[in-house]
DNA sequence: CATATTGGCAACCTCCAAGTTGCATATTAG
DNA sequence: CTAATATGCAACTTGGAGGTTGCCAATATG
């Protein structure tokens, strides 16, 4: 493997890690639940429902955010939040490179004992 | 929503952003893709070719191994991991979901336009 | 047996994430 | 204009995650 190869999967994994960080928090996990909905959400309405102060909540959609899970757009005096799935459908995808890495394994095993 | 419905949910959601969260550093995320190759290795050989310490190491394993993404087994002096992919599994059908539902909104929002 | 290898346990340190509180600012409503 | 609403910013506290070091126990190996 080459340097230029390995920095690549060494950034891509450092991606990779902090988008799956950003979903390690239930309070974040329940605000992508809120905003999957398609309907952007004020930090109020968000909050509401919460245990947890406003700021609470708006670090963790800067968390988000910084992930770019999320994104908010300014409208008058409140910032609404919308959803952004690009990042989560790599995750996804990534765990499928995984999983299906897994069955080939198991598929040769299999064939190893039939044969 | 019934109580009943509503700690359901809660319980899931707490279950997979403990998984995320396992999954949420690079250090285990490399121990992850070297065991996703289907040999299953020691906590030495897990060890080498990183700059952390063994003890290091056993803790991230630990971490994987609470969240069931991993499992060890004791095998004379050594104990070797192998990798558990039942829990990504149930990560990129959430993941798969919560995308689905976004199409659905995006959908909608395009008939909306064209009609 | 003597020695090297592999791992577990525990104490300790450091840093940051999560959360709160207090105050300031902008925008809308009456 | 004034008051209420929605948000931003900053300081502060606290618990736990990530990492190291030191020591001990078990198992191979010569």
């Amino acid at each position: 493997m080459s340097r230029a190869t390995r920095d690549a999967s060494a950034a891509r994994r450092r991606y990779h890690a902090a988008v799956f960080a950003a979903l390690g928090d239930e309070t974040r996990l329940a605000l992508v639940s809120s905003l999957s909905g398609g309907q952007p959400r004020s930090i109020a309405q968000l909050t509401g429902g919460s245990r947890l102060t406003r700021q609470a909540i708006t670090k963790h959609l800067r968390v988000l955010e910084s992930a770019g899970i999320v994104h908010g757009v300014r409208a008058g005096r409140e910032s609404r939040f919308e959803l952004d799935p690009a990042p989560l459908n790599e995750l996804k995808d990534y765990l499928g490179r995984v999983s299906e890495q897994w069955d080939q394994v198991l598929a040769r095993l299999k064939n190893l004992v039939e044969s």
